[in-house]
RNA sequence: CGGGGCGUAGCUCAGCUUGGCUAGAGCGCUUGGUUCGGGACCAAGAGGUCGGUGGUUCAAAUCCACUCGCCCCGACCA
């Protein structure tokens, strides 16, 4: 393929929404499938998941969790059985009534979340205090029958990995869920470069059959957030839903404590929305499918047999510390690539010109910054690794300084309206705790509360209905 | 489900108001040649049941009816 995109990408600053889908599009990294609200993940989208699933398989696995794998189709009455889940998720599932050409005895739902399933499963499993905990994973695709969709942030179909755990003690169930929001946290500000927000969800927000939902929640350079992952104490709900008991140390029979935990390709698109500019993509480099790509610029009067040769020799060190390619292509010119890579987000550029070879040097360029840096050729190998570093570092510092320029804080009701009409980002303000006012923003302002710190302080009386003792909670609009 | 938009070449679209000859452009694609340091150029080509069905008419991409689909904005949500 020598074509795609040769249109500019449309401006941030004149249209966010259509500007992210013609990054996620014309970079390549999906397109829209002929089903209403699924995606095609193509492979530069496909290959940064790639990079995710391999950073968080590690961490689950080094925390003693193992992969597994649960059908595809659910009973419909396993998911009658929790009932604040099947509220949650009855309305958004795909119901599979015919198969092999007959009407199913019993209808089957397509997953939409697989808690059910696997604690129809537990109870085999579980007898004794000695087989917990459970600590399982798996690597999954979920459909959720949504209204409104949008490319990666919210498809009918999505991959995701879900957690699954049962544990013998409330005490240890919440440390899981706790560890693993850790795990999101560390996954996002050292991967992704994303800082997020973390804490409790209210308890309007939690996940249906959840007594506790983790979260971590990221802000977008349009100023609206986004849920990028959830970890939920589920106490001993679905225990007793699907009748999963152990017998304890004394010999009682105990509901086996649970947990659920998730983070899913929404991830992909919240990296486009944290790190990109007008240019196009921009990728830190531990998530980069290609660190760095070298181009060598042809010419018909050049040693050009030289300059390839020194292109792949450039490339060769690396090994297989450093992902590099080289843009060999004859049928584009080197315009026409920096384009396409920048598009693409590739961190580093390596330009190998007839003057380059001259004076035995290559111009190295960043996507980050735009600067170019002429380098000698024998010290680039060596340099290129930290600055990688440099450029993972500087996206990080770059988003947590608007992370904490998003954050403000708002102290009545009419001045909390005003900054979340116009700056948005996360807007901390005072709230008693209930339901009611809760519910009375969410509908007066589209502004839900995101999470509750576990260090919210008191600071007297909420902006909503007056009375105290109120706690100052980060809300937001979200995605 | 409400509001808006769009279905004509792989992509972006023009043509439709006021029906008419062989349905067009740019980009992309193929072949050959010259190029190549920020989206190169020349030449020759390939590529279309104009979303679908029905109707009006001598004649429909164009007018009428019905219908299908997708996208964007909003309500719901990872």
């Amino acid at each position: 393929m020598t074509g795609g995109p040769v249109a500019k990408i449309t401006k941030r600053s004149e249209d966010y929404s259509q500007w992210y889908i013609d990054i996620v599009t014309r970079a390549e990294m999906a397109d829209y499938a002929p089903v209403k609200g699924c995606m095609v993940i193509r492979p530069w989208g496909y290959a940064i998941w790639e990079r995710m699933q391999r950073a968080l398989d590690d961490m689950f696995k080094d925390t003693g969790h193992s992969n597994c794998y649960f059908p595809l189709m659910i009973p419909q009455s396993f998911l009658a059985k929790e009932a604040e889940h099947v509220e949650g998720f009855a309305p958004e599932c795909a119901v599979i009534t015919h198969g092999g050409g007959k009407l199913l005895d019993e209808p089957l739902v397509i997953r939409p979340t697989s808690e059910t399933i696997i604690w129809a499963m537990y109870k085999k499993w579980i007898q004794s205090w000695r087989d917990l905990p459970l600590l399982y994973n798996q690597w999954a695709n979920v459909v959720r029958w949504e209204m409104r969709t949008r490319l990666f942030l919210r498809t009918s179909e999505f991959l995701w990995q879900e957690g699954h755990t049962a544990h013998a003690t409330s005490k240890e169930a919440m440390e899981e869920a706790e560890r693993i929001l850790g795990i999101y946290r560390t996954f996002s500000e050292q991967w992704m470069a994303m800082p997020v927000l973390s804490g409790r969800k209210s308890e309007g927000q939690k996940f249906p059959g959840a007594d506790t939902t983790f979260t971590i929640e990221a802000l977008m350079q349009d100023g609206k957030v986004l849920q990028a992952g959830t970890s939920h104490y589920l106490g001993q709900n679905f225990a007793k839903a699907f009748d999963v008991q152990f017998q304890n140390r004394d010999g009682q029979l105990e509901y086996v404590y649970a947990t659920s935990w998730g983070v899913s390709t929404r991830l992909v698109g919240a990296l486009v929305m944290t790190h990109s500019d007008d240019a196009g993509l921009v990728l830190p480099p531990k998530l980069a499918p290609v660190e760095v790509v070298v181009i060598p610029i042809l010419k018909a009067d050049a040693d050009n047999a030289g300059i390839l040769a020194a292109a792949y020799r450039v490339a060769e060190p690396f090994g297989d510390d450093v992902r590099v390619r080289v843009d060999d292509r004859d049928n584009v010119s080197p315009g026409w690539k920096f384009n396409e890579w920048e598009l693409k987000g590739v961190p580093i550029r390596i330009e190998i010109g007839p003057k380059d070879l001259e004076k035995q040097q290559v111009v190295l360029v960043r996507r980050d910054t735009g600067k170019k840096t002429p380098t000698p050729m024998d010290a680039i190998s060596f340099q290129v690794p930290g600055v990688l570093e440099e450029i993972q570092d500087g996206l990080m510092k770059k988003a947590k300084e608007r992370l904490e320029a998003g954050c403000r804080a708002a102290d009545t009701y009419e001045s909390f309206q005003k900054a979340m009409d116009e700056v948005g980002g996360f807007i901390y303000a005072p709230w008693c705790g209930s339901r009611e006012c809760e519910d009375r923003v969410s509908e007066e302002t589209k502004a839900t509360i995101r999470l509750v710190p576990d260090t919210a302080e008191d600071c007297g009386v909420c902006m909503v209905c007056g009375k105290g003792p109120a706690k100052r909670v980060p809300f937001g609009r979200a995605y």
